[in-house]
DNA sequence: TTATATACCTCGCTATCCGATGTGTCAAGA
DNA sequence: TCTTGACACATCGGATAGCGAGGTATATAA
């Protein structure tokens, strides 16, 4: 393992809702993208992204309507309103994050 | 609350390494220096601390001794050299993990 | 026809983290 | 002098997230 989840933990949030920013996906293809565009960082398991997803829909951040393609009945999300407001401060979080952690990381320039 | 912990969650190890790699510290003075350095976006309650650091110790990250500091006794913990090990190996775990998700925040560009 | 990839789901376990709580010391001020 | 608050360490129980294991079902390739 590459990185340790324990550290990547709380970030599925963010990724999923700025995956589902771009375009409406289904369950399935939320892990297989997160795996692609991280280059296998962010790998969640079945076991975690669908009881994730319906406490997504459950907190009104997106919505899930059935779509047949390719003959097989799949399970697209889509992003609500209330979703990319949840989005954008997920990702002013990071930003603070990522600066706290390079500045202790960094050294003393403050 | 500024930044959900759930994110910063998996950074503690990192964090504590990296401040006992400068210098030798004690439990109390370790939760201080992480809300100042962080701005407040690390915040360690003492319940978390104290466990966390017996851990590391099990671990063979950190070495902890006595020391009397102004009529005070205080349990000061030093990196030990399997700990700057760990240490090198959470920074770049940090490094790829920060990139991915700039991949992903960031659009297609790989 | 058998295996593999796709696609969704639930359940129970584990690990982590936190709040609450407890102990004791020291300094300042009423 | 007594009390309050900051300092310093510690433990315990509860909450919760995420995972592995397991289950179901369909489409496709061997």
């Amino acid at each position: 393992m590459k990185v340790d989840k324990e550290l990547t933990k709380g970030s599925h949030e963010l990724i999923i809702l700025k995956l589902l920013s771009r375009q409406d996906m289904y369950g399935y293809q939320l892990i297989q993208q997160m795996s692609l565009l991280s280059d296998d960082v962010f790998c969640m398991s079945q076991g975690s992204l669908y009881p994730f997803l319906h406490a997504l829909e459950d907190k009104g951040y997106i919505q899930s309507y059935p779509q047949l393609e390719n003959g097989r009945e799949r399970r697209f999300y889509h992003l609500t309103q209330s979703g990319h407001k949840a989005l954008e401060d997920k990702e002013r979080q990071w930003d603070l994050y990522t600066r706290a952690m390079a500045r202790i990381l960094g050294g003393i320039a403050k």
